[in-house]
DNA sequence: GGCAAATACGAGTGATCGCTCGCACAATCC
DNA sequence: GGATTGTGCGAGCGATCACTCGTATTTGCC
């Protein structure tokens, strides 16, 4: 609740050994989980001894926040690049491509981002701000299909549809980080993009089939 | 390793106190995790002294496993009966519901199952065992959808296709045993159903929008 | 160079956890 | 009843973990 009015002069190098820590933490946290994370191995993945590591950090759980803080930011900000107003009106196969695509390369990017945000162990502030980041996806996933929805749905319609579309992303999500980088992955890439697409096709082409009423077998790729 | 020659004579009392170990070691996972769950904290909500619980089980891992290995068994025994002939060639839709009712009945009963099967945390054992039965529902996904398929699927689209179900699936399963029991969860299942069906119907379809009601009277069983 | 602050170290401390052990009670068999 | 064995207890042991502290070194500034 008291802001420090001293905010510790701090030299390059021990900004550099913060970051230092964060990685190695990242490591440690998205190969064994928090809890079974110890703060020695954290130190000694980043090659400093406990001490130093608790020169910046004043505890193990201030280390989760400012990792899970710092990622938390990063992917706002992607996010915020995701859903603009030029976006929301796109055809929904380009609008589905501009907003997994992100998604999907940061995820791929931060592994320790699911590592962190998924476990039931994590401290309770991650927690906090892990509801906060994810009520703030799903509200902007809710406008979205708000927009695109012909004819419009009912508020409780759209929750579920919202809630849906979000809960599938992250179930294909999973399978894609789980893949090997490369043809593997693109292809799964692809394919839950088709599962996003066939889902949504009904709500914003009205009773339509698909989005495109041409060639009966598409079958393209 | 030895098979033990001497099963060790049990009293009624023993396998009842077994029993309630293994539920309290379930809520006890559920709420923490494996890692922070301790085995003082089982064996406080079993009711007993930790001495009681290491008469039945040599460590902790052995709790997990045996819980592990028992929540695995049910849902053999559950799947084991989803994916039956008669079912094999049933109607989407009717596939949808035969397969995906007793799954998630299955989960919301046992919420220890996902907690346990989940995190990488858990001892090697139970990931093997997971990863058996993981591979054993997957197979069962693809070949339930090669013998929908139409036309034939080539096996790396297949894989494909199966892999994402799957991974949809648990997606729409980890919102639905979130959801509070009763209409919400009910309507979530529903919704999570739709997936399903827009995403594999112009698989089995050929090129029809939807499940085509051609087949009016399959009447069997 | 000289000083103060920041950085780095790593053995050590208290707490917690998995697990043990000695002993008492209860059930079963003769 | 006596013998044997399963059941139950809980204080306590060794290991591990989060975290500290006294001290040595490096950096920024004059």
């Amino acid at each position: 609740m008291s802001e420090d009015p001293r905010p510790r002069r701090r030299q390059a190098r021990g900004e550099r050994r913060i970051s230092q820590l964060l990685q190695a933490a990242a490591d440690v946290f998205c190969a064994n989980g928090y809890t079974a994370a110890s703060t020695n191995a954290i130190a000694r993945e980043a090659k400093v001894s406990p001490g130093t590591l608790y020169q910046y950090f004043p505890n193990k759980e201030a280390i989760a926040i400012e990792l899970g803080g710092r990622l938390i930011h990063q992917m706002r900000e992607t996010h915020g690049q995701v859903f603009t107003p030029e976006n929301l009106s796109l055809p929904l196969p380009e609008l589905i491509d501009a907003v997994l695509d992100p998604m999907v390369e940061f995820n791929c990017a931060n592994p320790a981002f699911l590592a962190l945000m998924h476990g039931s162990e994590v401290p309770g502030r991650i927690a906090e701000e892990h509801d906060e980041l994810h009520a703030s996806l799903l509200s902007q996933v809710r406008e979205t299909i708000r927009a695109q929805a012909v004819p419009p749905l009912s508020p409780e319609e759209l929750d579920r549809v919202a809630d849906m579309a979000f809960a599938v992303f992250k179930g294909g999500l999973a399978l894609i980080v789980a893949a090997p980088e490369g043809p593997v992955r693109d292809a799964a890439v692809a394919e839950l993009k088709k599962v996003m697409l066939r889902y949504l096709s009904p709500i914003v082409g009205g009773a339509g089939p698909g989005t495109d009423p041409a060639a009966p077998a598409p079958a393209a790729l």
